[in-house]
DNA sequence: ACATGATGTCATCATCTGTAGACATCGAGC
DNA sequence: GCTCGATGTCTACAGATGATGACATCATGT
């Protein structure tokens, strides 16, 4: 019988699916270094070395997880209405995740740094980038990148508890906010 | 000869601030959980084993430069042209400090955590929550917090390594950007 | 059925980190 | 000059962490 096609007992492919969602949950939570191999490997319920054997490590899976969340949204600019939404409801829910962390955080090991700067770029600064420009802006680039850095502080503000107010308020009210934070990134004379 | 009087070999307290400075450059460049007691007491040119003695570990020393930056500013708001002009100049050169880091990021020690978030309170939200509250806005306190976090992101950004543009623009247009996106938070409807 | 590679398990290592305590040395007051 | 508290130095420990390799077990093709 085909391995693929059975329920295998022994099924690499599941493991490592298994520990790429236990890794995304728990680098999201925490962040890349509050998270130890033990713990994910505790979550996805396999066992601690075959990180080292699937992903090359820590730092590997890490970028696997950057990748693998590349894949899952569109490119929609943060202005759009819907994406702004979405993206701060699944984000104030699940934590920031590895692609935002890196706007706010470098990293130590370059490859995980070049990696999350990439995806950050392309998937929020580029298209809010895109839209600046064919608004006839200046410097789009940067009022991109002050942009989503500001949403970033947003984000994190929201689940870093050093802020109770905006903790608490409704998904809407966030929105409204942090859409006028970034106008604010356009308009701006430079 | 009194020994407070006389520069003494043996001084407590000159180590402490020996310390207390190292520690302020260290958390502020890498955050706390980065940074080794061990670094702080090379830097400060005194042996690792005094920060026990003098800050009651590694979390007290952190609570001190806390306190001590506390201190070393007025309470003006964000949205003073000086004041963020100074804020952003010297949080782009020296790091982002133990203070908005709470902003960001939120600290396993319950001690810690208590402190940074007062202290971010009552040293940038409270006074645009003044602000905002003579000027009329309704929800002026969720709207000086929003302004804070995206200020935290703005800085954060400027030293991430994440935005080239953002990192690399000159003082006075990150001011002009910041300063249009904070009032975004303040002309937001809600 | 058997050989072989794939997959999983376990024990262990090397390193780093914060902390504590023993010990040494200095300096002020008598 | 001596004593004793203050100050500094050194060593070591206990825990955590990422990584590694040896070994066991399973599944597949023949």
């Amino acid at each position: 019988m085909s391995a693929v096609a059975a329920g295998r007992r022994r099924d690499a492919v599941r493991s490592r699916e298994l520990l790429l969602q236990a890794a995304t949950g728990l680098f999201a939570e925490r962040g890349f270094d509050r998270t130890t191999v033990r713990e994910i490997a505790e979550r996805a319920g396999v066992d601690a070395a075959l990180i080292a054997r699937y992903y090359d490590g820590k730092a590997g899976l890490y970028i696997a997880t950057l990748r693998a969340q590349a894949g899952d949204g569109s490119f929609r600019d943060l202005l759009q209405l819907d994406r702004l939404t979405e993206l701060l409801d699944r984000l104030s829910r699940h934590g920031a995740g590895p692609i935002l962390q890196a706007a706010v955080r470098e990293h130590d090991d370059p490859a995980i740094r070049e990696a999350a700067r990439t995806d950050l770029h392309d998937r929020l600064v580029a298209p809010l980038q895109a839209r600046f420009e064919s608004e006839g802006l200046d410097r789009p680039e940067l009022r991109a990148e002050v942009a989503v850095a500001a949403f970033a502080g947003v984000v994190f503000g929201r689940t870093s508890g050093a802020f109770p107010e905006l903790a608490d308020v409704s998904l809407d009210t966030v929105v409204a906010l942090t859409r006028q934070v970034l106008e604010g990134a356009a308009t701006a004379e430079v």
